[in-house]
DNA sequence: GATTTATGTTTACATGCGTAGTTGGATAGG
DNA sequence: CCTATCCAACTACGCATGTAAACATAAATC
């Protein structure tokens, strides 16, 4: 049950399905144009990856394919920022808000939303 | 100026350089062997892909070559960071602690330790 | 009914990665 | 000197990815 890794074009191709579900490869194809320069084709192609792992499916209507996801964008997103907590900062959090407030790349507003959020969790 | 993108192999490879350097390649591989599984010729690959991506730099001392790391392992970190952020969090951290607090991913500890942080950024 | 259109499936091809064998040159030991 | 050894460079090969053309098939249109 965990979750299929999926390559940054095919999360290109899924995103619009968190959005709006289902949509034919078209209509996603229409909504992919406005961040990358693909043909038709390729998206196609990387729906099919998608379906080949499970991370999207798709039922017929007649001659229309509609996908919808299959995952979750948030379990995406976890998944992929626990892989990457686990390589580089051995799984922990405040590492990396560490480096980054070192870079200064957190902002004011940044860091009150964070402790706002933390504050909320002890309540 | 960017920091090259590096693989996870190659990850393993540079990190024994970031708690000393220089090394040669076999005492490396002798440390690398604690996790991975690879013979010598597979860790001399990566040195040489490390080596060509400007990761890693040689010298040659008589028939010794000893390898040190060009690149810092926190420069390398938050760009990885950066990138995980920009891509599934809008580029912002509190989404990204948002959902691991969601997943209860987030221990005491680990929350009392970003508190710490914070607190002592805005002092 | 024949042809164009829509839509997915198959095939393709370059690049990067993970993993390692083979080669060639320097060197140390006899 | 010659040979065995050590080392990096070159070559290799399968799989994933990014990108897309060609192909097949069903449907819509004329």
């Amino acid at each position: 049950m965990a979750i299929e890794r999926i390559s940054e074009s095919e999360y290109a191709v899924i995103e619009p399905l968190w959005d709006k579900a289902p949509l034919t490869a078209v209509e996603i194809a229409d909504r992919v144009a406005k961040d990358n320069d693909w043909t038709l084709q390729t998206v196609k192609t990387l729906l099919s990856r998608l379906v080949a792992k499970g991370a999207v499916a798709f039922e017929t209507q007649g001659r229309r394919y509609l996908y919808r996801p299959l995952i979750a964008r948030n379990d995406h997103a976890v998944a992929e920022s626990r892989r990457l907590l686990d390589r580089l900062f051995a799984g922990r959090v405040s590492p990396l808000v560490a480096q980054l407030a070192k870079r200064d790349a957190l902002s004011e507003d940044d860091i009150a939303e964070i402790e706002a959020l933390l504050k909320e969790l002890r309540a």
